[in-house]
RNA sequence: CGGGGCGUAGCUUAGCCUGGUAGAGCGCCUGGUUUGGGACCAGGAGGUCGAAGGUUCGAAUCCUUUCGCCCCGACCA
């Protein structure tokens, strides 16, 4: 006769019993006793047959990347939209995980859990230090009166994340210092009206993010949360199972004093981080620095006049470096325009160098683009490919908010640049006596192979996810008399709140995670994260004795701890191996006829090829013993 | 926002240049044969060819507009 899964899709024949599964019982109890206060348990066992697991043959045209497409093809999300993305059942196991380990790791750090309502009015956004540079990304949700206007400016916007609104709720709520030391998360939807959303998960419209807000009396004890905080991210990202590192990075529009991203290294990575193995130097490329500059150099004296001479049809760096006028691109200044907050300003590289925007913020402006073509010819006299900053050759210098030098350039001393004069350069230029500059800084691109700023040694540069962000902001949010964070200290002093910001992309971690984890034939899910622990492939379903022995044995993996799958449908062999392959279950149990005639089932790791034969006799205890070795390492 | 590409069945796509009743594979449904790594046979359902307008006796195909999606770029002078 046909055997029949407790929650298998097979009709139940006329005349059956219908009554509460006594398996779902038992193990609905006993989950509820155990989840107190640990998580090792996620749900009762559960039959493919009777969940929705959707996979793909083939993978969407949609899909450029490993990891989205190994998303769409285990059947873990679908698309909505561009940038827009539909968890199912098998993603949003995967996404509670993966949440519930960072809350795990975020109260062991004694943060605290809440929950700020997505739709934000937009008064509250205005009022904040950054509106002008965030609202670009930001979602508009008209407001459903009547009386509004949707011409307006929006009154309402969808969170992109959520400082401006928990400073001045916390502000409003605590006022002694007794109330200080305060660290508070969420778990929740963000919306980026990204410019370009890509690759599935890893940059999309709508997101979910933990974002976390911390509130201190002092410098030191914001530090020291802000350490403890790193500590926790160290924890989840290692029990995510993920390779990556924390590198210094730039705090951008955030602001404050330093920052540190989490990186999971991977091809696909919108980021480059610079890193070094020998002093553990690590930084995103954003923020890096070298030691190409040494600490003593002098600047060099000039070798000559100033001398014009005629470069017709040169307009780049790297044809005034070929014949006939070979002038190494390491011995030319490139002048660029920017505009910073609608005042344009120079910067001087060498012209082996790139500029690093990132590193331009230093300058002080907030929003910065790169100038139009008639912004510079407005302010120089010339147009791009003949510019040049020496002194008294600049049309309308005042037009310029500043001129500055990467401190590179000093390395060439004399050197060639543009006369500002179509088809001319002036060579014998030297730094300091000829080039119109108000101050040196760091704004250069730091490339492969240039000397670690600790060790010498050469660094190395790789590709990089950042699946998390924290920050020191100081009191850039606290510090307002509207609505910021102040508190009463021990001496009666009003003083704002001490702050920091964490963020994990939770969403983002998922795909990187894939990304990391995988093979030719699917996902390979670490062990904390895998939607399901142990699936157990029944070959023939219709045999009554491979029915009972699975279920046996995932009640047996269920009390060890295991959440399980049964694959109950009766497909072909090959295709629920492909199947258990793809979705990337990490311990496979095989049921099938041939063994069971041998009185064996089979036991593989989806990590590992070798397959192991258990009696069917001891199989619950290998089966539970196997997961509890699993689970603990 | 600029550039490029693509929209044909749930998925992958052919057909478009050269206009003439829309094809295949996978998936799905029915029946049968199969059954340890994405089976086979037979039958079947499923498409207003992204949308709108135009040219034409006739448009998936040509023209215009528009929407959506994907990729590259967003600055190196």
């Amino acid at each position: 006769m046909r055997a029949r899964f407790p929650y298998s899709a097979n009709p139940i024949a006329f005349g059956d019993e219908i009554k509460p599964e006594p398996s779902q019982m038992l193990s609905f109890s006993r989950c509820a006793a155990k989840s107190a206060g640990s998580f090792d348990r996620f749900s009762v066992m559960q039959y493919w047959s009777k969940t929705y697991i959707p996979t793909l043959k083939e993978s969407p045209a949609e899909a450029e990347i490993e990891s989205h497409k190994l998303l769409l093809r285990a059947g873990l999300v679908r698309k909505i939209g561009g940038g827009l993305y539909a968890f199912l059942p098998l993603g949003k196991r995967v996404l509670e995980k993966v949440s519930q380990i960072c809350r795990e790791e975020m109260n062991a750090a004694g943060a605290i859990e809440l929950l700020m309502p997505a739709v934000l009015p937009a008064e509250q956004w205005k009022a904040g230090p950054r509106w002008n540079v965030v609202r670009e990304v930001m979602y508009s949700v008209g407001s459903a009166s009547k009386s509004a206007r949707p011409t307006e400016e929006p009154q309402y916007v969808l969170g992109p994340t959520h400082e401006e609104i928990i400073t001045p709720m916390i502000g409003s709520e605590i006022s002694s210092y007794r109330d200080m030391g305060k660290t508070f998360y969420q778990i929740q939807t963000k919306f980026r009206n990204e410019i370009r959303p890509r690759y599935g998960l890893m940059r999309a419209r709508e997101f979910i993010m933990k974002d976390g807000y911390s509130f201190d009396e002092d410098d030191e004890k914001a530090e020291a949360t802000y350490h403890r905080i790193a500590g926790a991210y160290d924890k989840f990202f290692a029990r995510c199972g993920l390779t990556f590192i924390s590198v210094e990075a730039d705090p951008g529009i955030m602001g404050g004093a330093f920052s540190h991203e989490y990186m999971v290294p991977a091809e696909v990575g919108d980021d480059d981080v610079v890193y070094c193995e020998e002093s553990g130097y690590s930084a995103n490329v954003e923020k890096a620095t070298s030691g190409i500059v040494p600490g003593d150099l002098v600047d060099a004296e000039p070798v000559g006049d100033l001398e014009k001479f005629e470069t017709p049809g040169v307009k780049t760096i790297e044809k005034l470096a070929k014949d006939p006028f070979n002038i190494p691109a390491n011995e030319q200044f490139k002048t660029l325009l920017f505009v910073g907050d609608e005042k344009l300003f120079a910067v001087v590289v060498r012209g082996c160098d790139q500029v690093e925007e990132a590193k331009l913020s230093s300058l002080g402006y907030q929003v910065i683009r790169p100038a139009t073509v008639d912004e510079i010819f407005e302010a120089m006299g010339a147009y791009p490919g003949s510019l040049g900053a020496i002194k008294g050759t600049i049309k309308d210098r005042p037009k310029l908010d500043g001129i500055f030098g990467d401190e590179a350039i000093r390395l060439i001393g004399n050197g060639v640049t543009g006369a500002n004069e179509k088809a001319m350069h002036v060579k014998n230029v030297n730094v300091s006596r000829d080039l119109d500059l108000d101050r040196f800084g760091d704004f250069r691109k730091v490339q492969e192979g240039e000397p670690c700023p600790k060790s010498g040694k050469p660094l190395k540069v790789a590709r990089a996810i950042e699946v998390g962000h924290i920050f020191k902001l100081g009191t850039k949010f606290s510090d307002s008399d509207q609505w910021g964070a102040k508190f009463h200290d021990a001496e009666k002093q009003t003083r704002p709140a001490v702050m920091g910001c964490y963020g994990i992309g939770i969403s983002r971690t998922i795909q990187a995670v894939i990304e990391q984890s995988r093979d030719e034939s699917g996902i390979k899910w670490p062990w904390n994260v895998a939607p399901y622990h142990v699936i157990i492939t029944v070959l023939d379903s219709d045999l009554e004795e491979a029915a009972s022995l699975a279920e046996k044995i995932g009640s047996a993996a269920e009390a060890a701890g295991a959440d399980v799958l049964v694959d109950d449908r009766s497909e072909r062999p090959g295709v629920k191996f492909k199947d258990a392959d793809l979705i990337g279950i990490p311990l496979r149990i095989t049921i099938g006829g041939r063994g069971l005639k041998e009185g064996i089932v089979e036991m593989k790791l989806r990590d590992q090829k070798d397959v192991r034969k258990i009696a069917i006799d001891e199989a619950a205890d290998i089966v539970a013993s196997e997961i509890r070795e699993l689970a603990s390492s």
